[in-house]
DNA sequence: CGAGTTTGACCCGCGC
DNA sequence: GCGCGGGTCAAACTCG
């Protein structure tokens, strides 16, 4: 995998959800899909007040900043995730016989109708930061054959024998199997929130750290979020307790890892994919923009915005605490 | 009594 | 062809 999403920085395929001490009133990355979808003679919505080169530029440096962000912020949690995600076996190339995606598995066709279930609800799914996330992921290659699936890790009492992840969906366990690389037991959930919602959740403690539950979620929900948080992706919802704000899906095209501060009002997502890269004109303008004093400017913003987050810095002191050895 | 959970059986794709 | 293993089903069970 690190190959794969890691591969992605700079200005090519990298999807940006990103905001740092921005308001989170306009959503950011709809903004960029805005930039994104329309021609650039056609931005500003194409009336009278049609959007001036200084408007364009403006919007295109903006881009950019956002491109720098989400590549600065994906070199950042490589660095901090990078190990714990390879051991639950996020990373594919590390585990070639085991492929994450379940689409590679057995139930393919199964999956695959669900799929196309998931791709119909993608429009109603999220009123906030990741609507566009998912659409993005359809409009990618323009078809709806994609399932979309997240990882989330949430730290629990080891004590605490309940596999459950609380995202405010409404779960029914349909199943628990115990798995061959694994002795704790694999709890598998549909959502009972809509009949017809696709989505299933498979919540297991990592085999390393029985700390840890693993919560994978397939499919997208066709309803919103029952919880007055909608519009959030049930895996980023780290919420209460100690875990991470950090949540990786992956749908057949690649992983996208979301990193979640949403407490503090400044949502930090960064969202990396192995997308089909911009467009070429954006390229272009990434490498225009994108000075070194741009830069330099850039992380110490983004420095700032994330050493001051309470959870960021919590999250990051729970990832030093992994990597320290037990004596 | 209905809704949700548990759990053994079954299905099915993959690797040998 | 066969065994393995993940995923799902559905009857039995539990609980409010």
């Amino acid at each position: 995998m690190d190959a794969a999403w890691r591969g992605g920085v700079g200005c090519s395929p990298v999807c940006l959800d990103l905001c740092v001490g921005l308001s989170p009133v306009r959503e950011p990355s709809a903004a960029r899909h805005e930039l994104l979808d329309r021609p650039a003679g056609c931005r500003g919505g194409g009336d009278s007040k049609s959007m001036t080169n200084d408007e364009a530029k403006i919007l295109e440096a903006k881009v950019t900043q956002m491109s720098e962000e989400n590549r600065r912020l994906t070199e950042v949690i490589a660095r901090l995730y990078g190990g714990q995600i390879a051991r639950l076996g996020l990373d594919g190339s590390a585990s070639p016989p085991r492929p994450v995606s379940p689409l590679s598995g057995k139930k393919r066709s199964r999956e695959s109708m669900e799929t196309a279930n998931s791709c119909d609800a993608n429009s109603n799914r999220h009123q906030g930061g990741d609507a566009d996330h998912a659409e993005s992921f359809a409009a990618d290659d323009g078809t709806c054959r994609r399932i979309k699936v997240s990882r989330v890790c949430r730290r629990i009492d080891p004590s605490d024998t309940s596999l459950v992840v609380k995202d405010g969906y409404q779960w029914r366990k349909y199943g628990q199997k115990v798995t061959r690389d694994n002795p704790s037991p694999r709890a598998y959930f549909r959502c009972a929130f809509a009949p017809s919602c696709p989505v299933k959740k498979k919540v297991q403690r990592s085999a390393e750290d029985s700390s840890l539950l693993v919560a994978t979620y397939e499919g997208e929900h066709n309803h919103p979020h029952p919880s007055p948080r909608a519009g959030e992706l049930p895996a980023a919802v780290g919420g209460a307790g100690g875990s991470l704000p950090c949540s990786i899906s992956i749908n057949s095209s690649g992983p996208t890892i979301t990193l979640d501060l949403t407490k503090n009002g400044g949502a930090v997502q960064v969202v990396e994919a192995a997308h089909p890269p911009p467009p070429p004109d954006l390229k272009e303008v990434c490498r225009e923009v994108a000075s070194p004093e741009f830069r330099t400017a850039l992380v110490e913003q983004m420095a700032s915005a994330l050493t001051s987050d309470p959870k960021f810095t919590g999250a990051l002191a729970a990832a030093i605490l992994q990597k320290l050895p037990e004596f």
